[in-house]
DNA sequence: CTGTTAGCGCTTTCAG
DNA sequence: CTGAAAGCGCTAACAG
């Protein structure tokens, strides 16, 4: 029994000979190992869960594409959860996590709150914050910058001439989505222009794309005097805004400049082509990966990796009329 | 410790007093179940392992989606890897996710050979094939009829008057692909057209758009006489192609008419919009993961679902020139 | 209701 | 190299 155990664990103690009998005996019978028991006796799980805001969003299936890529690389496997934006879901899940014993989380948070992950992390479980990082380094984290992202969208809008704008975004308080609109302010201030005046924020509730598309054309058209350059915190609803805009015949970018975020494969290939703001997810997954697993060496530190957001620049954008 | 455990397990043999005082005990000292230990001594495992092609593919991400809420239901969270069309890579996932013990596997398998599966199942994993049925229902399958969204497609083209077709697919030899190509073989069939003169395949295997484009266009332009439809394999394929016919001029559907594959959200949104087929993504996996949980009943009796795919008509597509 | 006990499959240690 | 034994945390069965 223990040479068994030797084969599978350190085959290097056990003569060639008796190795491959042990092998041959093991197909012929088609044993498998026992990953419960293995672990039971204090063998790292193989197992790492990922607890995100929704897995069918392009946006994090390629971050989590990028995780699955480097766990593969050290023999683990992910598992990916859902909140959809509740916090019940992720506490939930992460109990559901922690009871599996799973080898680590890589959680992007509901809320800025995050109190109940450090706990987590102070129990033994540990944690990589994604889109978000702790407040005072008690937690890896792997974000793309979205102040600076917001930032340069505005920018850019900014440097086109426009001097009215719209932030169409998620209703839900989502830290990345507010990050970014802290950017827009922050290129509006250096501007010199007043946030309270010169920014309309439109709040995107519904889920399809019609209904989004009416939202924010509504609350763009209503809105006096007209904003002239609206960013989208990211491109479906870019793509959202852009048929609305059809719809009632209003120019892009003549009328109304439209940037979106993201750079989905679609975003280059819409007509307009879109101006949008790209983010590295496939690597920022594949860093936070990297950073959980590094969890296990023995000298530790937290860190905090910055991304930085990148414009592209297309056709959907152009000079304010007038 | 019987009680503690007939508390977490069986609450209802416990006095209610007694049960307060074990819980509060628990989360005083943060008790956290250990699953292993569980499953070690029979529990049924709480994880289900999914191995597809590419999880980082919308189509695949929404499947995924709708395994993960079925299984949310029954307290299971989901394990994804991606084998990339690699047999190797399916291999090594199925055996890891063996040894983890997992309540099953749902596989979109890479090839159709699925002795593996059957071997996997008959070892006591129980197995939900995706996006391809075993030959005699040896075991659980959940598919789109790819045969008959081939057939559609073609027939579209057919009915609107085009003569010559193409079919852009994958070069790997995916079941999902080939069958789609066989229904566009029937529907050629049926408008008494013989495939070999009327269908010209052309073999994608670009990773980038542009690569795609280059590639599509030039097996389209370099076939005499020319086709005057395309079926795509997928809407990247078909996005790519938009955009190759765009860079020489060549308009659609105009000159050429394009059809999709997958009624991606972008689909709708593009200019021409793009005809395609959709699948109903989401509710096949939510199917199959309802499947894979089934085989736990006692009389389980494998079974086929079917889904039907859809034609969105739109405005790629029209009569052929002259 | 509480305490005791055995054992799930494995790894580790120690003797032979 | 092989055999024996302990114990990881839990559940189930049974006696008090």
């Amino acid at each position: 029994m223990s040479t068994v155990s030797n084969v599978l664990n350190n085959p290097d103690r056990v003569a060639t000979e008796t190795r491959r009998r042990v092998e041959d005996a093991m197909d012929r019978v088609g044993y498998v190992r026992n990953g419960a028991a293995r672990q039971l006796r204090g063998a790292p799980s193989r197992v790492v869960g990922c607890v995100l805001l929704d897995t069918a969003n392009p946006y994090y299936a390629a971050l989590a594409r990028g995780v699955e890529d480097r766990l593969a690389e050290a023999g683990c496997v992910l598992v990916q959860c859902s909140t959809d934006v509740r916090a019940d879901r992720e506490a939930q899940w992460l109990r559901l996590l922690q009871e599996q014993n799973v080898r680590g989380v890589l959680v992007s948070p509901v809320s800025a709150r995050v109190d109940h992950l450090t706990a987590l992390r102070a129990h033994g479980t540990p944690v990589v914050l994604l889109d978000r990082a702790g407040a005072n380094a008690e937690l890896c984290a792997a974000v793309v910058d979205n102040v600076a992202g917001g930032e340069l969208a505005a920018r850019h809008l900014l440097d086109l001439g426009h001097r009215r704008l719209a932030y169409a975004r998620a209703a839900t308080p989502v830290p990345s989505v507010t990050a970014r609109a802290e950017g827009i302010g922050r290129a509006l201030r250096a501007a010199r222009l007043d946030p309270a005046e010169a920014l309309v924020e439109v709040r995107v509730t519904g889920a399809s794309t019609d209904e989004v598309a009416r939202e924010v054309v509504a609350g763009l058209l209503g809105h006096r005097p007209r904003p002239t350059g609206v960013v989208c915190f990211n491109d479906a609803t870019a793509l959202a805004l852009l048929r609305g805009l059809r719809q009632r015949g209003i120019a892009v970018p003549g009328e109304i400049s439209v940037v979106g975020y993201d750079d989905l494969d679609f975003a280059a290939e819409l007509s307009p082509s879109l101006t949008t703001v790209r983010q590295p997810t496939y690597q920022l997954g594949h860093a936070a990966a990297d950073l959980l697993l590094s969890e296990y060496h023995p000298h530790h530190r937290h860190q905090r990796l910055v991304f930085a957001p990148e414009l592209m620049v297309r056709d959907s954008t152009g000079a304010p009329a007038g």
